[in-house]
DNA sequence: TCTGGGGTCCTATTGCCA
DNA sequence: TCTGTGGCAATAGGACCC
């Protein structure tokens, strides 16, 4: 049952891919946002970070904060060229890995006759083939590895039992593991729990009663670096969507169904292009004081074309009718694979006869 | 000083149906 | 026929992640 899980992550990785392509600007704080006004911080270089820059942080404050700052706009084209090009180095050494989002992985060690002396190869060869730099943690559950790749980085190489996890991060924030956000962090204060060993030693029923039957006894395995080894191959995307944050708040109906439309334009396409149909079709819609809605219906049968996309959306984007102005407005598809549908492929083929 | 875009997963609620 | 119950699908919201 005792797993071995490697957790790989590119270092800054769309600054890094921005530095490897303009070389001249080594050294220099460098940040990737967007240029609007409610532009935010999508990577700082390290050399940035150390004005107290960091991600999701809005463009203008960074730039208050480091007026030299090199500012650029994000190639998502060229970041998904180079994690194509680790994922291949990665797909070479390593028999099951699951990538996450475009810059990282868990690998799974298990088996392997010398699992570390692997890692420094494959951070090694994916330095020199990509000058990408990347963090690798090594534990025995994707929990621990995970952490152990965030404590030393950049260029770290972390390798954890949940025990010294434990006791590494007795007195970190519970916000260090990833699953406790600003909410719980927030809600964990209230009950003066801050720090990870104080959420090991926590009452569970307490938390039970404040967080759930489920997530109670969770939060308590999260801290005691407690969790899955499984690493999953061929994961398949659930939902597609694309969506927009107006430079200024929209009032007008007409603008917002406007952008509606070119949003489902472009999400049919891309559905087209990957071959993807879903029958759930959803709007989000932002107000200015940041409430979120949604509304979402489901047809009989899977499409991807635009116009069943776009008179789902409008009919429900009408229906809801925002009251006050829009800052965003979004438009999705989920349900690629019905559950009745999914189980029957699951179900072994069956050979033509012989 | 206000907070992007693209996702995943979980929970609660509701309505339908056997 | 009435009432209860459990399962399930759809829906809405929210937390969280990179």
């Amino acid at each position: 049952m005792t797993g071995l899980v490697a957790h790989l992550d590119l270092d800054a990785f769309f600054a890094s891919v921005e530095l490897s392509r303009r070389p001249e600007l080594k050294g220099m704080p460098v940040i990737v946002a967007g240029s609007g006004p409610r532009a935010v911080v999508t990577t700082a270089s390290y050399e940035a970070r150390l004005f107290g820059i960091g991600s999701a942080m809005p463009a203008a404050r960074a730039k208050r904060l480091c007026p030299e700052a090199v500012v650029i706009a994000p190639n998502s084209a060229a970041y998904r060229e180079v994690s194509r090009a680790v994922m291949e180095i990665i797909a070479a050494h390593i028999d099951r890995f699951e990538q996450l989002g475009i810059d990282e992985a868990f690998l799974d060690l298990e088996g392997l006759h010398s699992p570390k002396a692997a890692m420094r190869r494959l951070v090694a060869e994916i330095y020199e083939q990509t000058s990408m730099r990347a963090s690798i943690g090594i534990g025995p559950n994707r929990l621990v590895a995970k952490v152990a790749s965030d404590a030393e980085k950049p260029n770290g190489f972390v390798v954890l039992t949940a025990e010294q996890a434990r006791k590494r991060f007795a007195d970190a924030p519970v916000s260090l593991v990833p699953g406790i956000g600003p909410r719980t962090n927030e809600r964990l204060g209230e009950m003066a729990i801050t720090t990870l060993a104080q959420l090991r030693a926590a009452d569970e029923r307490s938390l039970i009663e404040r967080f759930g039957a489920r997530q109670g006894p969770a939060l308590i395995a999260l801290a005691s670096f407690d969790g899955s080894a499984e690493v999953v191959t061929d994961r398949e995307a659930v939902s597609e969507s694309r969506e927009t944050t107006f430079d200024q708040d929209i009032s007008s109906g007409d603008e917002l169904e406007g952008e509606l439309k070119r949003l489902a334009a472009e999400l049919a396409e891309a559905l087209q292009r990957n071959n993807r149909s879903g029958r759930t079709i959803r709007i989000k819609v932002r107000l200015d004081d940041w409430t979120t809605v949604t509304r979402a219906k489901t047809i009989s049968a899977l499409t991807n074309d635009y116009a069943t996309i776009i008179e789902v959306a409008t009919a429900l984007l009408r229906e809801y009718g925002p009251q006050r102005p829009v800052r965003l407005v979004g438009v999705g598809v989920t349900g690629f694979t019905p559950a009745r549908e999914r189980d029957q492929l699951e179900l072994p083929l069956e050979l033509p006869a012989a």
